[in-house]
RNA sequence: GGGGAUGUAGCUCAGCUGGAAGAGCACCUGCUUUGCAAGCAGGGGGUCGUGGGUUCGAGUCCCAUCAUCUCCA
């Protein structure tokens, strides 16, 4: 059975026990707390913690998933064992207080034996110490002989977090048999021996702060099989890089290193990094991970480096690599991922990029590494992790490379380093942010009077019952407001939360900023202007709305400028990040280099045409795969929900959106762009602004060229050509006036010579620079040789310069010679053998010092 | 969020403990030669990223800032 055949067995096996077949979910999980979908339960997630109601009651998917970087980080081990990989696929049938242990044992047991057909004298069955539950099920419902249910302990037992849904779990395993290692089943035996392949997860209670397990009314089933687990089973292999899962890719990696699998323990761990990665970087950039310096994009750029380092290390020295294995995984998996196939050109752009960057860093380090070693016949840990750290050099080249030249390289010493980085690093970032403290009354309210009602969208004034006031965590004067309804939009999706007015009978408050408290609370920022507050009392709410007028062209502007970006850039431009203000508005997105000046007109011509196209701003509640269908653009963080806010701003921008906006593009006005700028390695920065905040900006650009024009004399169309020409002119009279200069040195100097007496010369010109003063010295020195020594001094503005020059072989230092005359003027003076300059301000005993000189040197000479 | 590195001629870079802005390639002119990176002679081209500071004097030291690269979180 090859694995296409699995996946629609799979799927269809559980259909017929009426499950619903989902489509795997985006690697990319709408869920803050993980990087990465990493099982098949994470798109479930909301609706096992009962956040949510699902729509079905049982469900089943093959679900795509990378266990790297963050909690679940597998990356180091991928390649030296079989049974790692970042990129694997998790088939999963999922009951949401339906089935429990009574159905799901069978359904997974008939699975594995009736379906994939495997010797049940092959299988062995773990439970948890306490669920004697499931082992009677396994025992007496299925036929399971007690010799192959052993019982584990923490190993069988899944919580998500400390607090909340827990239970035990049952796992089957498959013995690969003896040559793979030591007999005693799953509890006893190797690991490489015997095979996790199917995990059942029984929610089964809920666990309190003190620790408490209070069953769960309606349990819950999660399971997961590994497909890369059970192909190698099914086709009779030792691996998975030996089934039609990865043959196509080890292939490939063999190709471009010019090498084959089997060849040495050494190489196959690189031809497997090789090709695992291959599927991981090709899956991530498929759903729109980018190879940036943080989070998920930090973790897509170095499997990318990773693959090419490998193959970079085993000889494919000069040629791209990552083009031809993205096309080995899309060839390979694309009938079954079509996404691939419609993104490929994209995956292999992203990819190649990100190949040719890192491959230009190697050469740099190369160099670096070189001239390491030049000197020396070690590599220090020091060096080895500058290398890496700052010149992103990875440690595995420089060991490569130490040892081909026979240099032994300290990695102890490299790790030591490495640890006090990341050391250094997480200090900083707990000290930074200071976690938000869960307001714990909000809950109380949500309680009681459920979620605050926000109106915001339809009007900016209204009225709303007040709930409770209490103190701010910060400011003594600032308090916490709750209502029942309000108009005041809680900061998010970018956007600012409202100020503005709230007053009742007995008070006035400003409304300083608004947030959510929790998910479904909304909570005023206030601080009482006059009166008191009466809780219960009836409050008229007033949005300041020029500035929510402000703040709403902004944020569909920022549609616009995401539309624009990608029409003008290319579809791999992709939100960042955002700010939304009532000044201006911020956008970071994804793009691989500066924007040219001629790149960002074409993106404000581009909003221009829409804003007068003065199309409709249309917001609409939809099903999420419906607006999805629409074209709508959604972006990681946003919380996964079945009904979504959508905007349609104009004809082409579509995205999923919580905010406020215009609503028409012609309100919007004008829009500008500020600034463009670099935060991170592909990751760019705009700022612009509209509507009034865009005509002060072109007014202030009216007003400096008006006032250039002014002070140019000269009119608007003319100011290139003048600034040029003056430009010209101040060159031509530069060169004028070091002509001159030179030519009134030449006299100076003839002057001082033809006053010289004897083998030295001491004279005093004032008004030349310190530099044209140098100037003079040597002038004199190259027109009279014989002169051992010149000394030159004079006044040039509130300062006195004076320099000296001796001829080749004096036996006195230049600097020697005028440091006492220095030190006269309140000057210094460096050790300089035949130039020496120094300066002063005390410009009353230049001649003095100028004496003093020539006293020196004629009892000397 | 924290750390490190780099920024000098059109390009690639050198410039040590502060003291006369350089090389190679490219370009222009001329000569020689007419063959795979041709030789010789001459020449043009630099706000030393930007802004402060220390100093008699800063490409060089200090601070800030911008850009690019890189590691860690």
């Amino acid at each position: 059975m090859d694995s296409n055949d699995l996946r629609k067995e799979f799927t269809r096996y559980f259909v017929e026990r009426g499950h619903v077949s989902v489509p795997s979910a985006s690697l990319i999980p709408h869920d803050d707390t993980i990087l990465f979908t990493v099982a098949g339960m994470v798109p479930f997630k909301r609706y096992f913690l009962g956040e949510e109601t699902p729509p079905y009651q049982r469900a089943t998917s093959i679900q795509k998933c990378i266990r790297a970087g963050g909690k679940h980080n597998d990356l180091d081990q991928i390649g030296k064992t079989l049974r790692h990989l970042t990129f694997f696929e998790m088939l999963g049938n999922f009951s949401f207080g339906d089935y429990f242990k009574e159905a799901a044992i069978p359904y997974a047991w008939g699975f594995v034996t009736e379906v994939l057909k495997l010797d049940p004298n092959r299988l062995w069955v773990t439970v948890h110490i306490s669920d004697d539950e499931a082992a009677q099920i396994w025992q007496h419902q299925v036929g399971v002989p007690c010799s192959r249910i052993q019982r584990l302990d923490e190993d069988n037992w899944w919580q998500m977090a400390d607090i909340g849904p827990c239970g035990p779990c049952s796992e089957i395993y498959y013995d690969k048999g003896p040559e793979y290692g030591d007999d005693g089943g799953p509890e006893f035996g190797s690991d490489e021996r015997f095979l996790e392949i199917w995990n059942l997860v029984f929610m089964q209670f809920v666990r309190d702060a003190q620790g408490n397990l209070t069953p769960l009314p309606k349990p819950s089933i999660d399971t997961g099989a590994g497909l890369e687990r059970i192909v190698p089973i099914l086709q009779g292999k030792g691996s998975v890089y030996e089934t039609d899962l990865m043959v196509p890719m080890v292939q490939t990696a063999e190709s471009i290193t010019n090498t084959k699998y089997g060849m040495g323990h050494k190489e196959d761990v690189s031809l497997r990094i090789i090709a695992d990665h291959a599927r991981a970087m090709t899956f991530l950039v498929s759903d729109g991970v980018f190879p940036t310096n943080e989070g998920r994009g930090y973790v897509l750029r170095r499997i990318i480096r990773r693959a090419v380092l490998r193959a970079y290390m085993l000889g494919a020295k000069d040629d791209m690599v990552t083009g031809r294995l993205v096309d080995s995984v899309v060839t390979s998996m694309g009938e079954y991922y079509l996404e691939l196939r419609e993104r490929s050109s994209y995956i292999k752009e992203v990819v190649e990029r990100e190949e040719e960057a890192f491959r230009n860093r190697i050469m740099v380090g190369v160099e670096l590494f070189e001239r390491e070693i030049r000197d020396s016949s070690f590599i220090s840990g020091s060096a080895a992790f500058r290398l890496h750290d700052t010149f992103g050099f990875p440690i595995e080249l420089t060991v490569e490379m130490a040892e081909d030249r026979g240099v032994v390289v300290d990695t102890a010493g490299f790790h030591r380093e490495m640890q006090q980085q990341k050391h250094q690093s997480r200090e900083a970032g707990l000290g930074g942010k200071g976690r938000e403290k869960k307001d714990e009354r909000a809950f109380e309210l949500l309680e009681t009077h459920g979620p605050t009602q926000f109106t915001g969208y339809e009007k900016t004034v209204d009225e709303g019952r007040i709930l409770a006031l209490y103190a701010s965590e910060g400011n003594k004067d600032e308090l916490y407001l709750y209502l029942d309804r309000t108009p005041f939009y809680p900061e998010g999706g970018g956007q600012v939360g409202d100020k503005g007015t709230i007053s009742t009978d007995s008070a006035v408050l400003d409304v300083l900023d608004t947030n959510y408290a929790t998910s479904q609370i909304i909570r005023h920022l206030v601080r009482v202007k006059e009166g008191s507050v009466v809780i219960g009392s009836l409050a008229k709410c007033e949005v300041d709305e020029l500035a929510r007028m402000s703040t709403r062209r902004n944020h569909t502007g920022t549609h616009l400028l995401h539309y624009a970006l990608r029409q003008v850039l290319g579809e791999h431009v992709k939100q960042q990040g955002s700010l939304v203000e009532p000044g201006r508005l911020r956008f970071d997105f994804t793009h691989w280099g500066p924007l040219s000046k001629d790149e960002i007109r074409q993106v404000e011509q581009v909003i221009y045409r829409e804003i007068i196209s003065d199309a409709k701003v249309v917001t609409k509640e939809m099903d999420k795969e419906e607006a999805i269908s629409e074209g709508a653009i959604a972006f990681f963080g946003d919380r996964y929900q079945d009904v979504v806010r959508v905007v349609k701003a104009g004809d082409h921008s579509v995205e999923l959106c919580g905010g406020t906006h215009v609503s028409s593009l012609g309100n919007i006005g004008l829009f500008k762009v500020v600034s463009e700028s670099s935060i991170g390695s592909n990751t760019r920065r705009i700022e612009a602004v509209t509507g009034e905040g865009a005509l002060e900006y072109v007014m202030a650009t009216e007003d400096l060229v008006g006032e250039l024009e002014s002070l140019l004399r000269t009119s608007r169309g003319e100011l290139i050509f003048k600034v040029a020409s003056l430009k010209a002119k101040e060159r031509e009279l530069l060169d004028e006036v070091k002509k001159i200069k030179t030519q009134s040195l030449r006299s100076i100097s003839q002057e001082l010579i033809n006053g010289a007496l004897g083998r030295f010369l001491v004279g005093r010109v004032d008004n030349l620079s310190p530099e044209e003063l140098k100037d003079l010295a040597l002038m004199i020195r190259s027109q009279s040789p014989m002169m051992k020594v010149v000394v030159v001094g004079g006044v040039y503005g509130s300062r006195v310069a004076l320099v000296c020059s001796v001829i080749d072989g004096f036996d006195r230092k230049a600097s020697d010679v005028i440091q006492q005359a220095a030190s006269l003027v309140g000057g210094g003076v460096g050790r300089q053998v035949s130039l020496a300059l120094s300066g002063g301000k005390d410009t009353s005993r230049l001649d003095d010092a100028l004496q003093l000189v020539k006293d020196d040197l004629s009892g000397m000479l």
